[in-house]
DNA sequence: CGCTCCCTTGACTCGACTCAAAGCAGGTGG
DNA sequence: CCACCTGCTTTGAGTCGAGTCAAGGGAGCG
């Protein structure tokens, strides 16, 4: 497994050999996909999460009875996808390469098993599964109450944030792997409007685009439009890192 | 710990002796709240969560720079609260009580215990977490997606199903714990444009209101009207029942 | 070459927001 | 016990942000 597939299980604690082999013993196979693949789809059933290790892809619904679409994240290797249907008949949401796309096929039944062998990484993932929730919050609250122009502004910033992590010193340019529909689709607009608001945005000086590329000239500007809250996650807690560093159960 | 509280670990199983012995030792201290009071505040360091006994409380959130409020969820007995924010530095939600509550409060710490002794418990908690997400799910795409005679329609009907729950031979009128600006805060509406909605429904001869109770005149087209989902659970999967039934650890 | 998708723009419409104001509880304190 | 206040509900009038409809121009692909 390579090093990107490993963030989402350190991101509170450092893992230990044995739950390193627990780590690597979950995916049980690597699929690839091509732009505009359907990885997992809305109402099959469920028995495979992926993690994803390169590409992008989004997990979205259909809205009001297939009229529409809502993206509820485009997700970046390192991301585990495909978690929230677990526990359905149906899976909820459908997933699709937006780009080129591989990912390891984790089955859900290896998930139990990393829950009996090693208990604090089963809660190091519950853990980021929660702050999930909060990032599903703070899209909910967005888009119940916040402008178009500010939509827009804090899906840019989002992404280019995200893309920074991997990258740190990329400049304020970046690809945006999305079309102006997905945009749409992501933020609850209409692709007409989303191009209007783009238009809006080059206007006012701060951002250009050129073809997929984005270049965020004003940051802070778009930042305060955003107006979406800072979220420090904790890192390394005690009453996490005090937990046995492995369960016993069957080795 | 009553009944009810025990409700949202055996959604996916049967718990043991053992497990429920686990389940017991969570909860420390009993607290009492009033209507209006707060239980938990955004901004906040977080080191409890809450199991709910008695009453109705909200999550919610400033959105907007604190223009406006997004409720996320009205939670019944048997919720667990406050979830969301364990791996923040600061609480993302308030908890505010809506009618008068008492709840449970679970150190975190303890939860990482339950992970240790009780495996199966923590991958129920699991799942129960993901049947979450997918309800923040469906709930964005409706705030995205959907007229404001779809949203109202979707939560009185939520709200009913809910408490239809507790209580299966009720009718259907019930009395609404939220007045109607908290209605527009939960789904993205001005309280103005909430009072013409029911209206609307009124005219409609689909509900009466006569002060907070409620009567579904119609569910069958309030159905039709909402447009969400359906989400079938699993129950007893067997890649759940198969795990150990209770961890070893420190006893 | 002729698709099909995407982007772009303009003109028009409409659902939901804003502002304003009045009636109606329920709770508090004098 | 009453007067007051605060917060909730209800209604109307006017505005505006975003959706709808329509249409032309690339870019990529089979």
């Amino acid at each position: 497994m390579e090093h990107v597939a490993l963030q989402r299980f350190c991101e509170f604690i450092t893992p230990t050999e044995t739950e390193l082999r627990v780590l690597r013993d979950l995916v049980a196979e690597r699929r690839d996909y091509r732009r505009k693949e359907v990885i997992a789809s809305q109402g099959q059933p469920v028995s495979n999460i992926f993690l994803l290790t390169q590409g992008c892809i989004t997990s979205s619904m259909e809205a009001n009875h297939g009229r529409s679409r809502q993206i509820f994240k485009l997700h970046f290797p390192g991301d585990l996808v495909g978690l929230p249907s677990i526990a359905l008949r149906e899976a909820a949401e459908t997933l699709v390469a937006v780009t080129a796309a591989s990912v390891g096929v984790i089955p859900i039944t290896r998930l139990g098993a990393m829950f009996e062998r090693a208990p604090r990484l089963a809660f190091t993932l519950f853990l980021s599964t929660q702050q999930e929730r909060v990032m599903l919050m703070d899209h909910l609250a967005a888009v119940g109450h916040t402008s178009a122009l500010q939509r827009i502004s804090a899906l840019l910033l989002h992404v280019h944030r995200r893309l920074k992590l991997f990258d740190p010193d990329r400049a304020h340019s970046f690809e945006l792997p999305m079309s102006q529909k997905e945009m749409a689709e992501a933020t609850g607009i209409t692709p007409i409007h989303v191009n209007r608001t783009l238009r809006e945005l080059k206007l006012a000086k701060t951002i250009t685009l050129e073809g997929k590329w984005v270049t965020l000239l004003d940051v802070e500007r778009l930042t305060e439009i955003a107006a979406f809250p800072e979220r420090v996650p904790v890192w390394e807690p005690l009453w996490l890192t005090n937990l046995a560093e492995c369960g016993v159960g069957a080795s």
